[in-house]
DNA sequence: GGCTGATTGCAACATTGTTGCATCTAGCTT
DNA sequence: AAGCTAGATGCAACAATGTTGCAATCAGCC
């Protein structure tokens, strides 16, 4: 929801403008992870402009409050789904239509750790992206198969 | 070891090449993951001349044959230090002296298999890397806490 | 020692990300 | 409601990273 990230950044003190709300409506919208300059391309279909530098800085913003995250193995932005006390933050990416799902899971995070420490390791944070087929891609490509 | 490197490009019919042993052992020497670029100047300094496509065409290469890694949370590639057997290759990132170290475990891969099982995908690789303190950076900053 | 397909170099370009500074504005103060 | 000001944005210039097509070169074969 859309309020509650603006509750965040008011409670921290940061300003509501309107590059930050524009920002946070094309994530909210959004279908899978978004480059900058994606947002800018989106923007300016709407009509609106964006400097990608703006962009740039209101993303950083959003990670540093956990409203957004950057999904490393394709390079764009999304919303963050979760709240913030459930732990590291997860992801499952469809390398066919490229839908994320975030989840968390303690027990995962758990074992990395046990894991690490073994090694002699202090995590302190977890990135995680498992990738492969969501339920839709796989029904598809199941069907395919069966007529193929 | 270099020398199992060359018999895997030997062995799927690619050339053993100046430019190919040279990153091999840039990779080898290397404490930390390296960007093209860096693998460009760390060779410069030894008087060798590398065009930077050429390195990122053999860092493709290596990655598709697994002899290499993009560690994506820091965006520099490391060689890979396990056989291929062993499933899906993690890290973890020292954050404060940036080591890398490898490591494999089939019970964190079927833990992030199960869970995202549950909510509808088919996970076929797992991208992990987990950030925090090396042993020794933590002993080091352990010790400066005693004294400060 | 030559042949040839694979590999590399080069040039040109595209994309992504960063910095310093001038300008503007959200939200507060009066 | 108007003014003030710290914080936010725009802009210009730049830096870093990554890609493509094609010509020149070379590793591994005959
Ligand atoms: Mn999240
Ligand atoms: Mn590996
Ligand atoms: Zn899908
Ligand atoms: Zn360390």
């Amino acid at each position: 929801m859309l309020q509650a990230a603006i509750r965040v950044l008011q409670a921290q003190g940061y300003k509501i403008t309107e590059p930050r709300k524009q920002v946070l409506e094309v994530l909210e919208g959004a279908q899978k992870p978004l480059s900058p300059y994606d947002i800018q391309s989106f923007l300016k279909q709407k009509g609106k402009y964006l400097n990608h530098v703006t962009i740039y800085r209101i993303l950083d913003l959003f990670c540093s409050l956990n409203l957004a995250h950057k999904v490393l193995s394709i390079g764009g932005f999304v919303k963050c789904s979760l709240g913030t006390a459930e732990g590291c933050h997860r992801f499952m990416v469809c390398h066919q239509c490229g839908a994320i799902q975030e989840f968390a899971d303690k027990e995962l995070c758990q074992g990395e750790d046990a894991f690490t420490r073994n090694l002699g390791f202090h995590t302190k944070y977890h990135l995680s992206e498992s990738s492969g087929l969501c339920a839709d891609c796989f029904r598809k490509q199941f069907e395919e198969q069966k007529l193929g």
